[in-house]
RNA sequence: CGGAAUGUAGCUCAGGUGGUAGAGCGCACGGUUCGGGACCGUGAGGUCGCAGGUUCGAAUCCUGUCAUUCCGACCA
């Protein structure tokens, strides 16, 4: 800990500073564990260091910071263009669901009992009725469509809904399971089982194209089996998405509910066959889970990654310059952000005079602040900016001239190379298994996903679970290998299945 | 919900066998600095998670409770 400033002569001295360099760098890394060593530590080190979210003082309960919650507004914005374009429209419905509207679909209580929450009185007085905390609006809308909907006329009926949740979990992690989430949910219904299939799965490609493309993951996309399906689905579909620890997320879900929710709730139509017809419905989630996995699939040592097109700061510019050449640097700083801005990039300036360039670098390194723009005055007299990015540490000087141009591309750049990146390691993690050995070396071993056969038996699902620990995460309508045989009992393979240990 | 660990300043933690609380970092003020987490000086900041109990006296011992982390069961 000693400091070489002692030292006389040159030589020693810079070694020795040198070192020191490398020392601090080591400690500022240790702030946050790595990945290698405790890979969950790490992300609770990160969200928390990155100021994204805080714990509070109830069970499970997380508040969204400003930085954290910005993510959740940059996604809420790509996915609902998303929505509209596709002839969705918003709406909102209640937080309380009588108890009543449960027991009309057997399946579906019996699936979120359990981690239901229940307003039981109100001052003190007794409610007649109990009122859960909405875990899902499933049967509160289809109890509304149930009064809208008369004729083939009103139909389809697409409705999508911002909203928080309650589903009182266990085990709590912050993003990827909170007992309060927000997320949205989409409700359609439908003249026909056709179209309501296919309204399924529109919404699963919506989904895959806002995950890959505005939060680069690249994700599965595939058929729930039936003991993972949603509690009342006819099927469910999600897209899987695969951390740097070799665990699955799913990263959204769309049900089709066939008729079973329009029965329950009396959803019916009369066509243009004068006949009386149950609806057909759909619904789609995807939550603020999404944003621990894009934490888990770009993170690295040195913190957060996030990807350019979500990024509440793209570009945080640095100004750096001893006290008498300080007003020259900002000024130049200020009409830097102001340019970069004209063009519709989200530039921030950090101007602080009491922390050191180098403190800032690392501190939005760790935010995961795409790309830094240093500006000193050795630049100015160039007509210059540095320009760094996240994901590689590679450093450009560029003339100020074609700034807006060279950033915007540097970005487009950053998205893209963030993208292959984690595709190159899902192909990597993603094995075939032709054994129950196999798989559990894979997902255990490997930490990857694995490919297999499935006879259909939920006995040797569970037993794989029981043997590797490992979950079916979902059924690849195109899947890269045809196994012929259940890895478990041997019989002809039904299906073919991605397993994955899952968060 | 079961097992384990933790809870002391904003953060990380130290406080044998009970005697009224400390460090580093951060924060505030002043000054010097500024191209990869700068430095000096001064200062503010804690009902020791919460509630009981034992005791003349509890951060310390006991009981309960709440929260977090890890493991397991359950669950998307």
């Amino acid at each position: 800990m000693h400091r070489g400033a002692v030292c006389s002569y040159g030589l020693t001295v810079a070694v020795n500073v040198a070192e020191d360099d490398m020392a601090k760098k080591e400690e500022f890394v240790q702030s946050i564990t790595k990945q290698s060593e405790d890979f969950s530590r790490w992300y609770i080190d990160v969200i928390v260091k990155a100021d994204l979210i805080d714990y509070a003082p109830v069970r499970g309960c997380v508040v969204f910071k400003p930085d954290g919650y910005e993510l959740w507004e940059a996604c809420q914005r790509e996915l609902d263009r998303r929505f509209k374009e596709t002839g969705h429209r918003n709406a909102y419905f209640p937080l309380f669901i009588p108890e009543s509207f449960f027991m009309k679909e057997k399946e579906h209580v019996e699936g979120f009992n359990p981690e239901l929450p229940w307003v039981t009185e109100v001052g003190d007085e007794k409610l007649e009725e109990r009122l859960a905390v909405r875990p899902t609006s499933e049967t509160m809308v289809g109890h509304m469509y149930s009064q809208w909907i008369h004729s083939y006329r009103d139909l389809p009926l697409l409705i999508n809904q911002w909203a928080n949740v309650v589903r009182w979990e266990k085990r709590t992690l912050p993003f990827l399971r909170t007992s309060e989430f927000l997320w949205q949910e989409g409700h359609t219904a439908h003249a026909t089982a056709e179209e309501a299939l296919e309204e399924t799965l529109r919404m699963l490609d919506v989904y895959v194209d806002f995950v890959e493309t505005e939060l680069a993951i690249p994700v599965f996309r595939g058929q729930k089996t039936p003991s993972e399906k949603f509690p009342g689905a006819v099927a469910t579909y999600s897209i899987e998405a695969i951390m740097r620890d070799g665990k699955a997320v799913q990263a959204g879900t769309s049900h089709y509910m066939g008729q079973n929710f329009a029965r329950s709730f009396n959803i019916q139509f009369l066509d243009r066959d004068n006949q009386r017809k149950f609806a057909y419905t759909t619904s789609w989630g995807l939550s603020t889970r999404i944003i621990g996995a894009m934490i888990m699939v770009h993170g690295d040592d040195r913190g957060l990654q996030i990807p350019p097109r979500i990024a509440p700061t793209q570009v945080i510019v640095v100004p750096i310059g001893p006290p008498k050449a300080r007003e020259r640097v900002v000024n130049a700083a200020d009409e830097v952000v102001a340019r970069l801005r004209k063009v519709g990039l989200r530039v921030r300036a950090d101007a602080r005079e009491d922390l050191s360039p180098g403190w800032k670098f690392n501190e939005y390194e760790m935010r995961g602040v795409p790309l830094r723009l240093e500006l000193g005055p050795r630049d100015l007299d160039a007509g210059q900016a540095v320009l760094v990015r996240r994901d590689n540490g590679e450093k450009l000087a560029v003339a100020l001239s074609d700034i807006e141009e060279r950033a915007t591309g540097l970005l487009e750049e950053i998205q893209k190379s963030m993208f292959e990146r984690a595709r190159a390691f899902r192909e990597e993690h993603a094995k075939q298994a032709a054994s129950l050995d196999d798989l559990r070396q894979a997902v255990r071993e490997e930490h990857s996903f694995a490919l297999a056969g499935w006879c259909g038996k939920d006995e040797c699902e569970a037993k794989i679970k029981e043997e590797t620990g490992a979950t079916s995460r979902n059924i690849p309508f195109a899947p890269p290998a045809h196994p012929e045989r259940c890895v478990v009992c041997n019989s002809p393979a039904a299906h073919v299945v991605w397993f994955g240990r899952a968060y």
